[in-house]
RNA sequence: GCCUGCGUGGUGAAAUCGGUAAACACGUUGGAUUCAAAAUCCAAUGACGAAAGUCUUGUCGGUUCGAUUCCGACCGCAGGUACCA
């Protein structure tokens, strides 16, 4: 025969899943007068499978999502797939699979996978955003974004890859490399499509502060990094005659930027990137020695990590004038002034600044002091002076200190028209534009007469076409047969389509607003504005996923967030209220990876303990910032807890409300009991609302367990399993829901009353120190007077007070009593 | 180099406002149960020491009656970023 109380995981689980789902136990309420709450984990690749990654990061949206609903609040917590992109393609390359095929069955069995973990996301909200009606609506804000000038087409020098053939936004390049598969990027001039989040810099930036508190420190110091705003002076060299008629007068002057005003009357040279249009022109027109021409050549097809290596220049045989002291400056190009910065040329003060230092003592260039200490001499036989300090040699600000003279010398530049205050950023516009076939149409339309025309919006969606050749050279949509001629949506003769797709970035940006839309509206609108004021009312209200999107995603979503308002289709700034990113899964102290052989598989240890193993022990086993170091004998015991929680809620007596119990006429155990359940019940409180240290409520549900066991009045036991499996339930739900069916039908599920009572004790236990030194500890009543606590304190510690004099006793109430000695 | 974080037992970790360091687990050891094992239950477990006791939160110093917590210097680790002018 069966036992009724035996914990079988496998059955527990299977059954409560589908009464979920049956009971469609998770769609939100669309009764806009609720209280809302919106917890967001960030969407998947369908790659194929769950990783531990996954399944720390949905367990932690989860936990979030049925603590709220307990508390009676309208919780939305959707789940899509950010379906487009390479891998789908390359799968195709290697095994001829369809990307389409590959993707959605994939996303089919990750489905099930989010099934058998007992995920309580919404279901009727599902998206995948490879699915036609996503790209619908995502075409359509294209469009919008052109029209409002927020996305532009130009020719410029792209990081490109030679292996993926694609090119990269500066945020896809690591180290130089290229993000998905580690290949050297290049430099290549291509046509290519920009968003302007550059003229957004500075309100990502400024936002930034709206986001403290909410957002860990270490992401905004990211975000602030990358947007990299600095001040400073920009003028312009002038050349002296001689260089002008060597130019053949096609320029005046060039532009420099500096963040060390102070500094200027130390330029010794300058020098000008290789890419810059004076080198060009004066390649092109023949003005520069064979040599010199073969050195800049040699510069510009260096990779950007190659040139790190070591500095190195040409002259010019040019010279432009000093602003200020009207000398001649000698204009050279060095390979570490990067085009794509500032002007693409810099004045250069070897004395106070590492890198004119070095390259003026390879080439043997003057280096001028100006700078010295507020306090020593200023010494640069060895390396420059980057410190601010005291200014000498630069005539009328002499004397004056670093920060005043900044302040006076772009004030002169102002005054006299030679030079103005500037602000520069690292920030560049996103390019968006793709040689892919597995990604959204970009939909736009190349006429001969009218140029480039937007596709009518009726039209939309530009679908991919299902027969394509992918050999994984170039891209497939240039060489469909048919797909990318049409017709011309304004002049209606013969044009070709735009054969590039978005950066899948595109689609991450937007699609937290897309869960907002209700379902009924699906496909009549990406959502409304009333739908996304309701879910998006102070944003989203728990955001939780890796800390690699920390830059690019992060500040994506955000850029997109303050374009649609600025269209009007919603009337807020920021999207994401708090978030929370969740530590890197180890193992053996190393990443999970296949190429390490160290990977766990989800599916296998559901089989093996149940989807509530997996859960509890990668909650408990550390905070969810924290790295999380996997431990086979750690999952075994956080089976056993659940065994024993499991095994235990056969002292609970069946109930439909939580017992009343008559605390003052119970046992020291018994009221110690209590007390451990409600601590856990604050604290667990506490965690879900503030502090996210699911380890540490995970441990005070165990303490009052250990408690609850050291008793065994049965109402007691109903009180503490009415609460605790209500605590417990967003970690571990099937077990929880199961014995609350068995005792409480499923009644508990709810919102918890905090009883006072049982926080009042009456006596307390008080450390007793002598110098701070721990000594010992007493029992006193909890109304004891101080008097008293001194007095019994002394008599507990006597034997390290003797022939001591006391010079101080301190009393920490309902902590500890410090006698300091002397002697 | 610069910017963030972080350093606590054999291991994962806890200590929320400066107040008894190591909660809760894992592991280990011993015991009960068992023909035996698994499972379960009980007990011990920071280090040194027979004990009294001494020491212990990366190192050194400071503030304080009292410091894992605050301040300074240094060492180590992780992440981000980088000829950014």
């Amino acid at each position: 025969m069966e036992n009724f109380l035996e914990y079988n995981a496998a059955k527990i689980e299977k059954n409560w899943q589908d009464y979920w789902d049956e009971n469609k136990s998770f769609e939100p309420s669309e009764d806009f007068t609720k209280e809302k709450r919106y917890i967001l984990s960030m969407f998947p690749f369908p790659s194929g499978r769950l990783h531990m990654g996954h399944v720390r990061n949905y367990t932690l949206s989860d936990a979030f999502a049925r603590y709220h609903r307990q508390q009676g609040l309208n919780v939305l917590h959707p789940i899509g797939f950010d379906s487009f992109g390479m891998p789908a393609e390359n799968a195709a390359i290697k095994n001829g699979a369809d990307p389409k095929k590959w993707t959605y069955e994939n996303i089919d069995y990750m489905k099930g996978e989010f099934k058998t973990l007992g995920f309580s996301f919404s279901k009727e909200r599902e998206l995948a955003t490879s699915d036609e009606l996503y790209t619908k609506f995502e075409q359509g804000f294209i469009i919008d974004m052109y029209e409002k000038g927020l996305l532009y087409r130009k020719k410029g020098l792209l990081n490109w890859c030679p292996h993926d053939k694609t090119v990269l936004a500066n945020e896809q390049v690591v180290d130089g490399c290229c993000w998905r598969c580690d290949t050297p990027i290049e430099k290549k001039d291509m046509n290519q499509y920009y968003f302007k989040i550059t003229q957004y810099g500075d309100e990502l930036l400024a936002d930034l502060e709206k986001l403290k508190g909410g957002w860990p420190h270490q992401v905004l110091t990211m975000q602030d990094n990358w947007i990299g705003k600095s001040n400073g002076l920009e003028f312009d060299l002038f050349f002296d005659a001689d260089s002008k008629a060597k130019l053949n007068a096609q320029f005046e002057s060039f532009d420099v930027f500096t963040t060390r005003p102070d500094t200027i009357y130390g330029v010794s040279y300058t020098a000008l990137a290789p890419e810059h249009d004076i080198v060009s022109y004066m390649i092109e027109q023949n003005l520069l020695d064979a040599e010199v021409v073969a050195e800049i050549k040699k510069m510009k097809a260096t990779s950007s990590i190659d040139r790190q290596k070591e500095k190195s220049g040409v002259s010019l045989g040019i010279n432009v004038i000093h602003p200020l002291t009207q000398k001649m400056i000698p204009v050279w190009v060095a390979n570490f002034v990067l085009m794509d910065y500032g002007s693409g040329a810099v004045m250069a003060v070897p004395a106070h600044d590492d890198r004119d230092y070095d390259f003026a003592k390879k080439y043997d260039l003057a280096i001028h002091g100006v700078i010295k200490p507020k306090d020593g001499e200023l010494d640069l036989e060895n390396s420059a002076f980057t410190d601010k300090g005291i200014l000498f040699n630069s005539g009328e600000f002499d004397g004056l200190d670093s920060k005043k003279s900044q302040y006076n010398i772009i004030k002169y530049f102002e005054e006299n028209k030679i030079g103005r205050k500037t602000t520069n950023y690292k920030l560049k516009d996103w390019g968006v534009s793709r040689q892919r076939y597995w990604g959204a149409p970009i939909p736009f339309v190349h006429c001969e007469d009218c140029g480039l025309v937007m596709e009518k919006k009726e039209n939309l969606p530009i679908a991919l076409p299902a027969d394509v050749e992918i050999t994984g050279e170039g891209n497939p949509l240039e060489n469909h047969p048919t797909w990318k001629y049409c017709s011309c949506p304004k002049c209606g003769r013969d044009a070709v389509r735009e054969t590039d797709t978005m950066d899948t970035f595109v689609e991450s940006s937007w699609y937290f607003l897309r869960f907002c839309a209700s379902p009924k509206n699906w496909e009549k609108e990406a959502f409304s504005k009333e739908q996304v004021a309701y879910w998006m009312q102070h944003g989203v209200d728990h955001y939780i996923g890796g800390i690699e999107h920390a830059i690019l995603h992060l500040l994506y979503a955000r850029f997109f967030t303050k374009v649609f308002r600025d269209l009007g289709y919603l009337d807020f700034d920021e999207p994401f209220d708090k978030l929370l990113t969740q530590g890197m899964v180890l193992k053996d102290g190393a990443k999970m990876s296949k190429s390490k052989g160290n990977t766990v598989d989800p599916d296998a240890l559901i089989q093996k303990y149940g989807a509530d193993t997996a859960r509890l022990f990668i909650l408990f086993a550390a905070p969810p910032t924290q790295e999380l170091e996997w431990n086979d004998s750690g999952v075994e015991g956080s089976y056993k807890f659940i065994k024993r929680f499991f095994d235990r809620s056969s002292n609970v007596i069946a109930c439909e409300s939580i017992p009343i119990i008559k605390h003052e006429t119970l046992s020291k155990e018994e009221k110690f009991a209590r007390k451990k359940v409600y601590e856990a019940q604050v604290r667990a409180n506490e965690v879900y609302n503030e502090r996210y240290t699911f380890n540490t409520m995970i441990a005070g549900v165990m303490e009052a367990m250990n408690a609850l066991n050291a008793q065994s009045n049965s109402d007691v036991w109903s009180e503490g399993y009415w609460i605790l499996s209500s605590i417990m339930e967003p970690v571990i739900p099937h077990t929880c829901w199961e014995i609350s069916s068995n005792y409480f039908h499923l009644k508990n599920l709810d919102k918890q009353v905090i009883l006072e009572e049982v926080f009042i004790e009456d006596s307390i236990i008080l450390g007793v120190s002598v110098n701070g030194k721990n000594r010992g500890e007493i029992e006193v009543a909890t109304d004891a007077t101080k008097e008293s606590i001194i007095a019994l304190a002394k008599e507990k510690v006597a034997k390290y007070l003797e022939a001591k004099e006391i010079v101080k006793e301190i009393v920490v109430p309902k902590k500890l009593v410090n006698i300091v000695v002397k002697g």
